[in-house]
DNA sequence: AAGAGGCCCTGATAGC
DNA sequence: TGCTATCAGGGCCTCT
């Protein structure tokens, strides 16, 4: 589901509500997530202080004041839910928790706050939450991960090294992880649509100037995404249970059979699948 | 080494 | 109404 723009809303939303705070307690409903959780992950995370809230590419960080960090990838289905703890009730004499955004079924992990409960839904199962002791131990987590579009070493000199005598074509290149980071299937077509380039064109054979457009194209879109909100088709939703607004932008993604965005374009945008998933693009203005 | 394909899951939707 | 098939934003693992 969450693509770098997701997870950057869902990171910021965290910052603003948990940071600086005391996990009190974390009740795991099912371990059974895309990597079963260690027996002992509750306990290295009680009584913990949150001191920051990081993301990389696809990733959120969380940064524990003993120098540990908790990691968590929402794979495709994966939601934060921060709901807010009402004042005891005068009648039971108990506190309790309201949300009527929160989702009924496949809410696995809770993390509980003085003033607020974190909780993490995931219908499929394919995110996890890792525990990490320390540094060392977090570098080797994304030792296989290339730079994110953002980052300078993203830059042409690395792209002709990355992509020379390799077979593959530039929308797979955008997909793999080991060559950039964060980049996921929307945004994967959107970004090429932008560049004007087809998605089967083999990425060695790319001219410079169209690498350049893949480099300045990436950051736009992902940028341009992060200030809607994200993109919301089907599941995503902030920590709050809003939806973004990037999905109203989008030129090629889910509009099969419709006409191309572009002006003067009479393109009409085909969908097709490049190694198992789905391709958006417009063959006459994407050369 | 690089690349293709299977697989881990549930839920929404389409077609019969 | 209910069945079956297909598809979904990720990425690890295995095989060639």
């Amino acid at each position: 589901m969450p693509e770098l723009p997701e997870v950057e809303i869902v990171q910021q939303s965290l910052s603003k509500n948990i940071k600086g705070k005391k996990i009190n307690r974390v009740l795991v409903k099912n371990r059974n997530l895309r990597f079963k959780l260690k027996p002992y992950f509750e306990n290295k995370l009680k009584g913990q202080f949150i001191s920051n809230i990081q993301r990389f590419s696809k990733y959120i960080i969380i940064m524990l004041k003993n120098k540990s960090f908790c990691v968590i990838h929402l794979g495709m289905t994966g939601t934060i839910h921060i709901i807010k703890k009402k004042k005891k009730s005068l009648l039971t004499n108990t506190s309790f928790y309201h949300s009527p955004i929160l989702p009924k079924k496949h809410n696995h992990i809770e993390f509980f706050f003085d003033d607020i409960k974190l909780i993490y839904n995931d219908p499929r199962r394919f995110g996890f939450f890792l525990f990490i002791k320390d540094k060392e131990n977090l570098k080797n987590v994304f030792k296989n991960y290339g730079p994110e579009p953002f980052d300078k070493k993203f830059n042409l000199d690395y792209l002709v090294n990355f992509l020379k005598g390799k077979k593959k074509d530039i929308k797979g290149f955008l997909l793999d992880q080991k060559f950039v980071s964060g980049i996921g299937n929307i945004y994967a077509s959107e970004i090429l649509y932008s560049s004007k380039i087809n998605p089967l064109t083999p990425a060695k054979k790319l001219k410079k100037s169209q690498l350049r457009n893949i480099i300045k194209s990436s950051k736009e879109i992902l940028y341009k995404a992060i200030k809607e909100g994200g993109s919301s088709i089907r599941d995503f939703k902030n920590t709050t249970g809003d939806t973004g607004g990037f999905q109203k932008k989008f030129k090629v993604y889910g509009r099969d059979k419709k006409n191309c965005k572009r002006l003067k374009c009479l393109g009409i945008i085909d969908k097709i699948i490049q190694s198992n998933r789905s391709t958006f693009y417009c063959k006459i203005c994407q050369k």
